[in-house]
DNA sequence: ATCAAAATGTAAGAATTTGATCGTTATGGT
DNA sequence: ACCATAACGATCAAATTCTTACATTTTGAT
């Protein structure tokens, strides 16, 4: 990509002033940012070669995504993995099969796979940004959002009602996403709200699926979800190191995404 | 070829006012867009020669709706109108009340002014784009979220659920938005499902409260929703003409956004 | 302190956009 | 088929905006 380096204040000010509304003009940008208007179209050329603004004649706009998907999108490290992971979960998929999704960036790329996924299927989350994902395949998908309070920015929704509305489900499978594992086998998490959230659609679900990325493998939690036997597929995307395989009973449900 | 790049303001409301009815004749469009029938002309002749829309004598319309611009750009219609009532909504605000907030794009800048509000507030919401903005602030604002179906590309919930968990409220404001008024003074929306959530979040509030655009003055609905007398705040971006006025019992309850 | 490089402001000419006018073409009613 | 009306395209002048070029200021290194 190109340098963002060295923004100096008066281009993040542009920035902000451009985000507030959409699109603004260079002679407003020159009055508000207090210079000449030659300079605001030098800082306008510089941020649309940079792909932050896009320009046109008379002022510059943003495209701010309408949603934050930003959570989704930029700062998501690992994402061709996740993508990859992605895509063996939902090719096992069958059609009319109905789902629990999980919250995270792993399981929001399962909502990005879902969108090219042409067969029925029924999708129940608290996951905010994979449902507005879903959501843009509103006719073929069956979607439906539980009730909760607004946990994280990244839109999860938690709380009694949420686990009280997961319980009246009963689902072919869960898709659960961890943040790490000890080294017992259990998987690990830190908010002890979203835990309860994933070990409810556990119990709520036939085939539980984990997908784990392998970064996480050495990555830590606080606070146990649920052991790796307990899952029927685990989904990686790289080969899983021997000590983890002796951790579970049945090592071969592990499955590496190509 | 597809010079989608520079496209300026005025062509991006032009797509999204062709977006909103599927066609609109260049009369209409001059006079939305405050410009001469010339520039319309030529205007839709470029988007044409980009395949963006479908020309015939008299006006444009849309066959597809963009898959890159989309509901994105449909944000963009009267974009400035709608955050100047958004404005005036979120001012009227005390610390610490408890809101409903209704789907559409003008509830969705709603949420956006509510991220600059630095003070408590509790909302309750079906509209999933209005959350997932709000998420941002989730350690100042209390977000709920009532369970449902998506129900459109925009992220709205509904059905029976929706309904049953909003009946469990009883919030201090409702913040409502609507589609178009008829002959009468009735508000009007197309889809039964969403005007039953919006009777239902008015029933359960204390004050409510109206934005409606000067455009949507002259649109119309296929339903009901409620009538211009049962609120209690009306927030327009323009003078409300003299016809809508009379309409009213206390034709005082509406606002001008400055 | 001095110099070079980068950033900013200024101004003139080039290029683009816009609205109006006018002759041409399409549409609908008789 | 004919006419009246509305819409269209071409053209032009005025206004706006862009680019280029150059002068001035600021910055940072030696």
């Amino acid at each position: 990509m190109t340098d963002l380096a060295h923004l100096n204040p008066r281009h993040r000010e542009l920035i902000a002033l451009v985000e507030l509304h959409g699109h603004a003009s260079i002679e407003f940008l020159a009055q508000r940012l207090n210079c000449s208007a030659q300079t605001v179209r030098r800082d306008i050329r510089k941020l649309c070669d940079a792909n932050v603004l896009q320009r046109f004649r008379g002022g510059a706009r943003i495209e701010k995504p309408q949603v934050r998907l930003g959570y989704a999108t930029k700062q998501d490290v690992q994402q061709v993995e996740k993508g990859r992971m992605a895509a063996l979960a939902v090719s096992q998929l069958q059609e009319g099969e109905a789902l629990f999704l999980d919250t995270g960036t792993t399981c929001d790329h399962v909502a990005r796979e879902l969108l090219n996924y042409r067969k029925r299927l029924h999708v129940v989350t608290h996951n905010l940004t994979a449902a507005l994902t879903l959501a843009a395949q509103h006719q073929l998908l069956d979607i439906h959002v539980v009730g909760g309070k607004v946990a994280g920015r990244d839109g999860a929704l938690t709380g009694s009602r949420t686990i009280k509305e997961l319980t009246s489900y009963r689902l072919d499978v869960a898709m659960i996403a961890v943040s790490g594992i000890d080294a017992e086998g259990y998987l690990l998490d830190f908010d002890s709200e979203k835990i309860e959230v994933k070990q409810t659609m556990m119990r709520h679900a036939g085939r539980k699926v984990l997908l784990m990325g392998s970064a996480k493998l050495c990555q830590r939690g606080i606070q146990r979800v649920a052991h790796l036997d307990e899952f029927d597929q685990l989904i990686c995307d790289a080969p899983v190191p021997e000590e983890i395989q002796t951790l579970m009973t049945y090592p071969e449900r592990w499955q590496e995404a190509p």
